[in-house]
DNA sequence: TTGACCGACATGTCCGGACATCCTAGCATG
DNA sequence: CATGCTAGGATGTCCGGACATGTCGGTCAA
């Protein structure tokens, strides 16, 4: 019941395997920059539109990363993931391990529109305020995400302390502010990033992407922050268990 | 603090959002043919190449789907999620809506190789039965998922009646074979479709899709089950809320 | 009526050329 | 030593051409 596949492939998918092969032999170590299009031109005999498609190919395994002026550089060796976030609690939604932080790189006021208006579940033209994060392993200093994060223009004052104190976003606005959380909507899908994400992030453009939302209110159903985190595919992994008992936990499903 | 962003860009990106506002203005209809390459060339004064280019953006964006001979079909309005997958309790990340049934396309019997076994957490060269299965929503017939199911020889039994009665897989296992799942490893992730799966669901290559992988295992960490399901981006959501409180439930985590 | 074949049409692959844009290293100047 | 500028190198955009491959509908023959 195998499907028959065509025995013979396209050159430029002939040629990014032998580079794909190349690489995973550490013949290009991660970091290194490969050879310019017009070398691989020659080297292989082919076009450049062949070597191009080629590279294009790799670039969607979140194996390099392509850049004018720079250079096609290795980024991973394989399409492994390297962080894997362990899920202790249903709370693990809602945080990321000690040994990542928060770095804020952009900071707006806004008037939200009517999409965002929809998102945020607040009216029109309410101030609100976002906030661009990325998260950083601190190890090995690795980029697991890229944060999207919106709240209330009144709870502005916590943004100073993002990053810079531990403390789940959330938590500090109730700290402040006296807010208190009373619940949590998370979505869990994938996306592509987009040419300024790959960037900021060093993955390729249009590479996998997982996507997670929360949005959290209130007693009374109000939205106090929504956080939309863009994870790297090929970086960071969700990894739980489920055990069959019974006990309660300080989190738990509605 | 906002990005200064390029104001000009490049023609096949400005295409792109040409056609891809014509979608969803539903000036072609979701099931719709686009007009082809050499039309959309003489219609915009741009060489196929942009042309190429531009419906690779829509491409990748989840929005169209290509193929030799038959044309440009639209295959979704707005990359927004169809069928979103409500969670009511951490044991719904093993079972899908009511409304939803999964339909077995493949199955066969192998070997694990060493790269199996690390996954099967069994022994090399142990008899083991690969299935593999597309989920449906019954209602609009769209397809949601592929399953890769990987399950030891000895309960091949059960593959009769995956998708024929009600029922997961494992509950098919345990009542079958009288074992008992003690524990379940889930991993969430992202990726990008192949070809195969991709023409499978109908989908692009190389298009977002949300990857989530279970590993059943006994009590005596035996793995009973594993099986991993690709959801396209476009069509699957998890969602699920978190409520402070105290209380039991039939699954928790460890 | 059904099945096979063929032609038209549509996308996929591959070549080549040219210019634009961006990055970085090296050099010159203060 | 620090800063600014420039040239060279690398990828990105866009054009054009040609042929290959696959799909689908129509026609013809059994």
């Amino acid at each position: 019941m195998s499907v028959n596949r065509s025995k013979s492939q396209p050159r430029y998918r002939r040629l990014a395997d032998a580079l794909q092969r190349a690489i995973s032999e550490a013949r290009y170590a991660v970091g290194a920059t490969l050879p310019g299009e017009l070398e691989l031109m020659s080297r292989y005999r082919v076009s450049r539109h062949t070597v191009r498609e080629a590279l294009r190919c790799l670039a969607e395994l979140g194996l390099i990363s392509r850049n004018r002026g720079v250079g096609t550089v290795v980024t991973a060796r394989d399409p492994s993931n390297a962080h894997v976030q362990q899920l202790a609690s249903p709370a693990g939604w809602m945080r990321y391990s000690e040994d990542s932080r928060l770095e804020v790189i952009g900071n707006e006021a806004l008037r939200v529109d009517a999409v965002l208006a929809r998102r945020l579940d607040c009216r029109r033209g309410a101030p609100w305020r976002r906030v661009t994060a990325l998260r950083r392993v601190t190890a090995d200093r690795a980029l697991i995400g890229w944060s999207d994060i919106y709240l209330p223009e009144a709870y502005a004052g916590v943004v100073g302390a993002m990053g810079r104190r531990a403390g789940r976003v959330y938590e500090l606005i109730e700290a402040r502010f006296g807010a208190r959380v009373a619940r949590v909507e998370v979505q869990v899908t994938a996306g592509l990033f987009d040419a300024e994400r790959a960037k900021a992030l060093a993955v390729p453009v249009n590479s996998a992407s997982l996507c997670v939302t929360r949005r959290y209110r209130d007693a009374s159903g109000q939205v106090l922050l929504l956080s939309q985190t863009h994870h790297p595919a090929e970086r960071f992994t969700y990894a739980f268990e489920l055990l069959r008992g019974g006990d309660g936990a300080a989190w738990l499903a509605a």
